[in-house]
RNA sequence: GGUCCUGUGGCCGAGUGGCUAGGCUCAGCUCUGCAAAAGCUGCUACAGCGGUUCGAAUCCGCUCGGGACCUCCA
């Protein structure tokens, strides 16, 4: 009824019609975040492209297990497989447990999340939570043959594993490219491959973070844990798996040559990769300096240095961020992310952030209208070819921006009947909501932020007082009065709209 | 250096062979005490050069610009 859905597959490169595996069950993996700094704002525009993703699976009706990892060891810094382990560097330098560390960011992340209005994974399961499966998938890899250990440590064999598979199934990229590639890194006289990469990392006894393995002691390598988990929670061979397109060359590389390695079966039918967020053109990253936290879009504000946790309740805040001009809502911000495909590159602006958020307020405001539209026996506009116009853009790889455009289209037809322009019948007026509701709502996951015409009952009692003196004042020619009464609402937050059949308002904040 | 992606109107951003995407900005009009809101109208673009085609923003080639990955990264 709703039509085909077809999805970009990073293994093609083309966009695939859909097939589950067991349908009506579908599994989707995304790769989370490590839990060793906040999140910023290029890591939300993942999780945000997959939640639509995820609730546009659900709206089809699949039943969907959505499992995001959180990824709390194993992650090394540096570049090569000899150094220290991110959340234990942290948890040196910030003088805590490395659990602390993990709880900190991880309980930071679930916030700014759920202020994005992200619906929550069916498991997020962690790294350290299942250390005995990753040792278990390292034994099944030395088994077969792609695994060897060195000085307690294990890697696997890229070049032996290259001659019967395709290592470069999902980047595109050959071998012999790889090889000449490569940096000379040092300190990998373990490894008998330079392309190789660590399973298991032999652990000095003063690393904080390390558990008894046959190898001796140590802790798992970073690619490890998604093999490992997506296997448990979803089967040899899924359905969806996601993440950032950065993780495409190493990390998903190698998470597929160790799953083929283990199961002898591809793991993933359909890869689906998100572009990456920028700032001025570049790429935002942990590594470079420019990249902005949820917390400070929200309030414009920098975080301050000394603030002790980096929760958006908890966070303290300083001076003016240097690349924010205001802040803006998290719905405004979502409503942005949306306004691009997940495919494309999104850059980062404050004059794209306004224009934005006066179109989510336009958007905002047409829903919001409907519930006072009259209707007649005609209907002028093609309400049905707008729900499926709706359908066919998120059925084309979740086309968001085509939706939104549609919701305009929408927003136009609410808009004329308001003003006597166009006419609606009931029938129609119904299906209308219902596109509204379904694709606003449920589908891209936006919410209405503003508190206005129909409310709270106080508020909503106290402005219809406030408006019927103005409406006495302009009655009686007291322009005056009724000027000043607009004026000092609009510094309160509160706009104030004339029309035909009468005034109505809204919180803007 | 290698591999790959990309260049759309003042700005953001869809669109992969023919049919006005959309949002924001700006200008005019309608409505209005004024303003805002809303509607209508206008500004009608596809980096440059060449090729394929009846027809290209869309396919091919070259040139120029931007970016990603090759090292931790969503």
């Amino acid at each position: 009824m709703q039509g085909e859905l077809h999805i970009h597959n990073t293994l093609s490169r083309k966009k695939e019609i859909f097939k589950p595996i067991n349908p009506p069950y579908v599994g989707l993996y995304v790769c989370g975040p490590t839990v060793y700094s906040d999140v910023h704002l290029g890591n939300c525009r993942t999780f945000i492209s997959f939640d639509i993703i995820y609730r546009y699976l659900d709206h089809l009706g699949y039943k969907v297990r959505y499992v995001r990892n959180i990824t709390d060891a194993g992650h090394l810094e540096g570049d090569s497989d000899i150094g220290e382990d991110k959340i234990s560097k942290k948890a040196r330098l910030e003088q805590m447990e490395p659990m602390e560390i993990v709880q900190k960011y991880t309980v930071g992340f679930h916030e700014v999340m759920n202020m994005f209005n992200l619906l929550p994974p069916s498991i997020e399961p962690t790294a350290t939570g299942h250390i005995s499966e990753q040792i278990e998938m390292v034994k099944e890899i030395i088994a077969s043959g792609f695994g060897y250990e060195s000085n307690g440590s294990v890697y696997f064999d890229v070049e032996k594993f290259s001659r019967e598979n395709n290592y470069g199934v999902i980047s595109g990229r050959t071998l012999d490219d790889q090889l000449e590639n490569t940096r000379d890194l040092d300190g990998q006289d373990e490894k008998r491959g330079r392309l190789d990469f660590a399973l298991w990392i032999a652990a000095k006894p003063e690393h904080i973070m390390r558990w008894p393995s046959p190898w001796g002691w140590g802790f798992p390598g970073w690619h490890l844990e998604c093999s490992a988990m997506s296997t448990k929670y979803l089967g040899q061979t899924f359905d969806i798996h996601g993440g950032g397109m950065d993780l495409i060359p190493t990390h998903h590389t190698n998470e597929i040559a160790q799953s083929v390695a283990c199961n002898h079966a591809p793991p993933v039918n359909y890869w689906i990769h998100t572009n990456m967020l920028t700032v001025n053109g570049v790429k935002m990253s942990k590594s470079l300096d420019n990249w902005i936290l949820p917390v400070e879009l929200f309030t414009g504000r920098q975080l301050a240095k000394d603030s002790p946790l980096a929760t958006p309740s908890q966070a303290i805040l300083g001076d003016k961020h240097p690349l924010l001009e205001k802040g803006f809502s998290p719905m405004t911000v979502r409503f942005f992310v949306l306004q691009t495909h997940y495919s494309s590159t999104l850059d980062f602006s404050n004059s794209a952030l306004t224009a934005s958020e006066k179109g989510f307020q336009r958007l905002m405001n047409a829903i919001n209208l409907l519930d006072k539209l009259k209707t007649s026996d005609k209907t002028t506009s093609d309400i049905a070819a707008l729900e499926k116009s709706c359908y066919a853009a998120m059925n084309d790889d979740f086309n968001s921006p085509v939706v939104i455009a549609q919701l305009f289209e929408g927003t136009r037809i609410v808009n004329s009947v308001n003003d006597g322009h166009e006419t609606i019948t009931a029938a129609d007026l119904a299906l209308l909501k219902k596109i509204f509701h379904t694709f606003t709502y449920e589908i891209l996951g936006l919410k209405n932020e503003s508190t206005g015409g129909s409310g709270n009952a106080l508020p909503e009692s106290l402005m219809q007082l406030i408006l019927r003196m103005r409406a006495d004042a302009r009655t009686k020619k007291d322009f005056s009065m009724s000027d000043l009464i607009r004026d000092e609402l609009a510094k309160a937050g509160v706009e104030v709209k004339d029309g035909k059949e009468g005034t109505s308002w809204i919180y803007k904040g």
